[in-house]
DNA sequence: CTGTTAGCGCTTTCAC
DNA sequence: GTGAAAGCGCTAACAG
């Protein structure tokens, strides 16, 4: 193993010099001395010890990612946190940056993360207000909060626009004739992004003057042994027609479910969801969803910790991402077409 | 921030005292000094510093994860790949170790990772022979290699039996009366795991006396530009009824496709998986897949890396893991009875 | 442009 | 049982 120390010596220099050398402060180092140190450097294979470094200079290469979760759980099997975060190691990667990804809900792990390992910045995903109400370090870390509803005055803030994006929802669904609706989250309890969405949602079907039934809201995903309760209602004069979900994978997993009791998407019932992954492509039918742009979201994350870790300009507190409509099959225009006359912005 | 020096002196003790509670050396320390110190560590909230750990230890508790992939794309869209990292991550933080993962097909940033983090341990997924050569460090550093066909005296090794595998599936499909059938893999070229499987699927033909025409073997997943040369090949007489593909994720794309096309799975043709990840339960028809223990496998690689780094015995150097059929809807019987008949076996 | 010096926070001999 | 001292590999003032 090679140490700095060795390569100034070989060189004949100080341990500055070759430092200087290695950070790109080239400035204070001549043009041939430069030259003889970096051929010394790829010819031994060196490479700068991290701990070291983060010692000296009290700060790591290191940036935490959290990702809300029950600890022991591996929530890469949620496509979208697996496929959001990859998009962020990847763009970490690129600007020399490592990632350490822990997935938590207890903010004494968070802590001792952040802490032990000097991070010179964290990006959280999706953790409760009442797990980021404990963690103190957001004060002193370069943090940006992400899909996140906690806010702190200098911490950044990215995330989809929920209450416009289910807003959207719901006039989607009411301007293809849906006057009877439902809801079905993640976890309705917790997630606040699932909280904003279902107002949205509230709001834009308001808008059409339809109510949304507390019958009609499925706060967590229904499994088959509780498909039963959707299905009955599903089968009354009254049920819904369309059902939004707030992720695709809780769409994907509704339409198989419902596909085994016999139901038809869209003929007997619509499903909407979010996100936009790969596999809305392959569900059965294609999965009509509203998309949001994961690496966009990534690129712009990562950009505002770096900015944020480089002390410059900080660009706003708060970000919100819009969504878009992605029509498949999955969602029909129901109702007798007069029903459609009244709107005029078509 | 607390440190260890702190701690120290508001004990009245000397730093190694503290060091040798907070690495559990008890028997080296009286208990009630033991229980002083512990007592301050959680008042004060005090988190050891990882660098100079490591530093002074040689040793971090670091541990790489490389998967195979060129630099700046996002692997974890591949849910296959996703779910492994992840039920890794699980493993080693229940250990405390830190994942390092790297998404690489260049030896060199893998060197530096390795060396410049002074990681405790290695672990590689799906990494070609040909950049696994260059990785010196293989040598030095505890290693485990999975789903890889590189072999290297004294290096852990763990993957699915890609022939056994593939031979189970050829099996498999002549057994539901397929006689022509056809092949389609993620990455024939480079990727040893989809030779090997191949080549399994070739000998499970043969023992029934089929064979795999060339052109019926996708070196590639096909899209949507491509599809025609597939559709041509299935309308024609003598074209396969039947294709195994060596990934969910590509059979799930292909079925889109095939129907996007018109035709019918498995009424026209049959598809055969492999992983059976969530997504198999969502297509339509729910797909017929050969399965493997996702978890099983993370867990016997930890605690294999785990035995290496602690130097304690070794487990045998190559563990393969079988994989068993997961029966769906994708895969049909088809041909006369009579055509069973010969099948003595079942 | 270059070198000297003093740590960063921890572990680890080796004495006591 | 406990402590003193050296040092892991690097950076960062500060001098020259």
């Amino acid at each position: 193993m090679t140490t700095l120390k060795e390569i100034a010596q070989a060189a004949g220099v100080s341990m500055t010099t070759v430092s200087n050398v290695i950070n790109g402060k080239l400035n204070r180092v001549s043009a041939d001395t430069v030259e003889r140190i970096q051929a010394l450097i790829s010819q031994s294979g060196y490479v700068p010890n991290q701990a070291a470094r983060s010692l000296a200079q009290r700060e790591s290469r290191v940036v935490a990612i959290i990702v809300q979760a029950s600890e022991n759980e591996n929530i890469f099997r949620n496509p979208y946190a697996a496929e959001y975060v990859g998009a962020l190691t990847v763009e970490l990667h690129r600007s020399g940056y490592y990632p350490l990804i822990r997935f938590s809900d207890d903010y004494r792990d968070v802590e001792a993360d952040l802490r032990g390992w000097n991070v010179a910045g964290a990006i959280f995903s999706g953790t409760f207000s009442r797990h980021l109400q404990n963690i103190h370090s957001l004060k002193t870390v370069p943090t940006v909060l992400t899909d996140c509803y906690f806010r702190l005055p200098g911490v950044n803030h990215v995330g989809v626009d929920d209450d416009a994006a289910g807003q959207m929802a719901g006039d989607y669904l009411a301007r293809m004739g849906h006057r009877r609706v439902a809801l079905m989250t993640n976890n309705l309890q917790d997630s606040e992004v699932d909280q904003h969405r279902l107002a949205g949602f509230r709001t834009g079907l308001a808008a059409h003057g339809i109510t949304l039934s507390e019958r009609c809201v499925f706060p967590q995903p229904i499994a088959a042994e509780t498909i039963g309760q959707l299905t009955s209602l599903l089968r009354s004069p009254d049920g819904p027609t369309a059902i939004f979900c707030t992720a695709d994978r809780i769409a994907a997993q509704l339409m198989q479910l419902l596909s085994a009791e016999g139901f038809r998407v869209p003929e007997d019932v619509s499903v909407l969801g979010f996100d936009n992954l790969p596999m809305a492509e392959i569900t059965h039918p294609p999965l009509t969803t509203l998309a949001q742009d994961i690496d966009q979201k990534a690129h712009l994350v990562v950009d505002m910790l770096l900015r944020h870790i480089r002390q410059e300009t900080l660009a706003p507190e708060r970000t919100l991402l819009g969504v878009w409509l992605v029509e498949r099959q999955s969602v029909r225009r129901v109702g007798p077409p007069a029903a459609l006359a009244p709107d005029t912005s078509a």
